[in-house]
Order: C-alpha cells, then sequence, then structure tokens
RNA sequence: GGAGAGGUGGCUGAGUGGCUGAAAGCGCUCCCCUGCUAAGGGAGUUUAUAUGGAAACAUGUAACGAGGGUUCGAAUCCCUCCCUCUCCGCCA
C-alpha cells in the first residue's frame, strides 16, 4: 500500500495512477483523505480522555496507598463518565481505522515515469529482443513431441487430480529436474542465496505480499488450517523478513528459491491452454531481492538482465516487454515480461515477470531498514522469474527438436543430463 | 492425538494488581582514561502512532505471543486462539 502522507501530498498523481491502471473509479483517493481525517481528529480525542483517566488512575493508587479510602472513592465516581466515552469512542476509532486501512490497501501502486501508459497488451513497449525467432513450418508444437513418446501424461493428472496438474514422464522430468538446477546455480553463481519455501502460507503473508485483496481468487485455499497455497515463491520468500528492521548493511538481500507454485487460473480456456502453455501447478525459480530506496531501478535491470541471460544461455529467441500502466498488474511500479519463442506454435510465451514493487510490499510487511543511526525506513522489494519451467520446456522441445523427431539437449544442461538427445 | 510446562526488550532473565515501557546481566553505540591489541569509568540503546518542530527533539497514547473480559487501574487475574518446550503415542 501507498504511504497515506504521500497520498495527500500527491494526490492527483496517485488519481491519475489508478486511471493508468485502469481502476474505473478514482474517488477512492479523495475518500481515504477524508477518512483520515476523521481518523486523526478521533486519536487526539481518545488520547486526550485517556490521558486524564489515567492521571486519575495514578491519583486514586496513589490515595489508596495512603489509606485515605473515601478521597479515592469521590475519584472513582468520577471516571465512570470517562469510562464510558472512552469506549464508545475506541469502538468508533477501531472502526475508522479498519476503513481507513481497507481503502488503502485498495489504492495500486503508481506506476515509475518511465512506464508507458496504456490499457491494452499492445500498449506494452518492446524493450529488447534476442535471437531470430524460427518460422519452420514443419515444427511441431510440444504437445505432439510429449504425446508421440509419452513425456508428459495430462490424462493420468487429469484423473489424479484435475485438469493442469500433469504427469512428468521420463526425459521431460529429467529435462526440468536438470533446469531447475541450472537456474539456481547461475543465481547462486550470482550472489542469490538459496531458499527453500513453505508451499503454503497464512493470511498475513498472502496480504503482505498483495494477494489479498486483490487477487485472492487465484490462490488455491486449504480451509481447514486457513492455509493459501502459494501461486509464486514470491509469497514466502519476500515474507521471510516481514516486520522486521534490517540493518542497512545487510541490504541488498538476494534470494533465489524453487517452488511449485498453484494457481486457478478461474476462467482460462481455448489455445491459451493447450498443451503445457498454462497450468494450475508448475514449477518456478523465483528471485526474490529487498533493496535500499535509491538502489531499486538499477537492482530491476539486473535482475531483468539475470533472466535474459538464462534465455541466451539456452540459446532461445525472446523478447523483453515494459508493461504498460494497464497491464502491470496492482501492486507493481514497474514490470518487464520476458516470453521466449515458441516456434512449434508460432507464439511468445511468457516466461518470466521481472518487478520492482518500491515500498508497496514493504509498507503491507513492515519490512524495513534502519538508515544510519536512527532513522528507520521502508525497504524496496523486487522479484523476478528465472524462469517459469513448463514454458520453457515447451520452447525447448520445439526449438530443439529435429526432423526426424529426435529433440536435442541443449548444450548448457548436458551436464545434468548427461547425453545429447532426451 | 494425550498429559504437563511456558511465551517479557538484540540475547539471558526479574517482575502475581498502581511507584514497570519494564530491574539486573550480556551484547551493541558514543565519550573519557590508559602508550598498546588487556582492563577501567560515564552516557545511551524497543516500536508504532498523534500533536508541535526545518530538524534534533519534546509531549501524549498504545504495545510484555494474539484477541477479548474483569478493574478507577493489568506484563501481573479470567476466557479463547496461536506458538514453543518436555514426556507418551504416531510417523517420512
Amino acid at each position: 500500500m501507498l504511504d497515506i502522507q504521500f497520498i495527500k501530498e500527491n494526490k492527483e498523481a496517485v488519481k491519475q495512477g489508478m486511471l493508468n491502471k485502469g481502476e474505473k473509479s478514482n474517488s477512492l483517493v479523495d475518500e481515504v483523505i477524508e477518512k483520515d481525517e476523521q481518523w486523526r481528529t478521533l486519536v487526539q480525542k481518545v488520547d486526550e480522555i485517556r490521558t486524564e483517566s489515567n492521571a486519575k488512575a495514578k491519583q486514586i493508587g496513589a490515595l489508596m496507598g495512603q489509606g485515605k479510602k473515601e478521597e479515592a472513592q469521590a475519584i472513582i465516581a468520577e471516571t465512570s463518565q470517562l469510562k464510558e466515552d472512552v469506549k464508545e469512542l475506541e469502538e468508533e476509532l477501531k472502526v475508522l481505522a479498519e476503513e481507513r486501512e481497507n481503502m488503502l490497501l485498495k489504492i495500486p501502486n503508481v506506476a515509475h515515469p518511465s512506464v508507458p501508459i496504456g490499457s491494452k497488451e499492445e500498449d506494452n513497449e518492446t524493450f529488447d529482443t534476442w535471437g531470430e525467432p524460427n518460422k519452420e513450418e514443419w515444427r511441431k508444437p510440444h504437445w505432439e513431441i510429449t504425446e508421440r513418446y509419452g513425456w508428459v501424461d495430462f490424462e493420468r493428472g487429469v484423473k489424479v487430480t484435475g485438469a493442469g496438474f500433469p504427469f512428468y514422464v521420463g526425459p521431460v522430468a529429467q529435462l526440468q529436474r536438470a533446469l531447475i538446477n541450472y537456474f539456481i546455480n547461475e543465481a547462486g553463481n550470482a550472489g542469490y542465496t538459496e531458499l527453500q519455501a513453505p508451499y503454503f502460507v497464512n493470511e498475513d503473508s498472502a496480504r503482505g505480499t498483495g494477494q489479498i485483496p486483490d487477487k485472492e481468487d487465484m490462490m488455491y485455499v486449504i480451509p481447514r488450517d486457513e492455509f493459501f497455497a502459494i501461486p509464486t515463491a514470491e509469497v514466502p520468500v519476500t515474507n521471510f523478513h516481514r516486520d522486521e528492521i534490517l540493518s542497512e548493511s545487510e541490504l541488498p538481500v538476494k534470494y533465489v528459491c524453487y517452488t511449485p507454485c498453484w494457481r486457478r487460473e478461474a476462467g482460462s480456456y481455448g489455445k491459451d491452454v493447450r498443451g503445457l502453455n498454462r497450468l494450475h501447478q508448475f514449477d518456478k525459480v523465483e528471485l526474490v531481492k529487498i533493496v535500499k530506496p535509491e538502489t531499486s531501478y538499477e537492482e530491476l535491470e539486473s535482475l531483468r538482465e539475470h533472466s535474459e541471460k538464462l534465455l541466451q544461455a539456452l540459446e532461445l529467441p525472446y523478447r523483453t516487454l515494459l508493461m504498460c500502466t494497464g497491464d502491470m498488474g496492482f501492486t507493481q511500479s514497474k514490470k518487464y515480461d520476458l516470453e521466449v519463442w515458441s516456434p512449434g506454435q508460432q507464439r511468445w510465451l511468457e516466461v518470466s515477470s521481472c518487478s520492482n514493487f518500491e515500498s508497496f510490499q514493504a509498507r503491507r510487511m513492515q519490512l524495513r531498514y534502519r538508515k544510519g543511526e536512527k532513522k528507520i525506513e521502508m525497504t524496496h522489494t523486487l522479484n523476478g522469474s528465472a524462469l517459469a519451467l513448463p514454458r520453457v520446456v515447451s520452447a525447448i522441445l520445439e526449438a530443439y527438436q529435429e526432423e526426424n523427431g529426435k529433440v536435442r539437449v541443449p548444450e548448457v544442461l548436458k551436464g545434468f543430463i548427461g547425453r545429447d538427445y532426451l
């Protein structure tokens, strides 16, 4: 969430920012400012009454100590009205504070000035392209390849769990594991600390990274134990330091974490969900950074470059999009998407999303650092996929297939797989 | 899952109704002393929030696992929940 102070000082920018992000109305900005004023007024009032009743309580204590019971009784009588007032006002205050908080949670992050303003996919800017998209017509989509060899078992996945929960069999399982290892190793070489995280999180964590209240329908819920299945490692890893004050010297904090990810993807259908394109469970290696505010945009660039280098090493053509305001989501201030070329489908597939959240997540989760001796400041948080597995697998299967049907192993993975063909 | 014990500041650990936002020790920071990598002395050392202030800071309020209750007044009493530890059971 945004800082109320920031909202007040940049009212028009925040309002415009909401419209840019595709919100239908921005009246919330005025409403929250008004609510905040009401809240402040009431805080003062309540504090005054509390001050008074604290003073009386102290007097009573003193008198009791001296054995002056009657005088004490007199003051106790005076406090009954105060007591009622406090109770009533505290109730009001609680409601106001909650309303104010809920409003704040519903105001999206404001995009960075470098972000193109727009509402549709077409408004995204192509930031960079690498490699030549292969247009050879004989290339088959990955689902034909995997079906021919029985490398991905969708049917049994349906039997065992449901649509979108496939089994990976033999060589593709092996390929996926190799990629995970490769990605983690590369991140390790780049100074990221490896983390293994819980796959379920509680409500506070989901709120911390912004899945709640904006996107709760994307997550699977385990109601009996009040857990959410993580939609990305971003959630547990960023929350790792929730409610902490880090020291300036430990920043930037950089983590790499491999996890499965679960997404309900309600309402998705059609060609998008064919094969491995869109699943309810998929694997991903995620990078998370916690940094000082003044460095967060440099850190975003290095994050993006790291992910791009992985695709380059795999020799997979890709393009990098700078997402427009309307296509980037509620919590981000700037986001790049990496899309790999899928030669069997003749289309781009998103395999990474690198975002800077500035202090938006940090404020929600009270993730701060001590600047210098005394000052406490919100950190900035970032994350990026490096990379999402199934679509990389698709791209590899399609790009490395030969006309005879065999699939080569990418050079950088040979050490993990131990042979030249899958 | 059963039985019991417990959750206090960066750590250890006092504190069973008012003088405790919290003793003491350790750690840490700054200063002083000391001619040497020892020792000693002094000061400081939770956070959130409101108000005032350019700021340093000052004042108020809140917080001793979380939430509720009793009371003029709660870290201290009561209730619910969460978590940790010990023993038993179960188990990869």
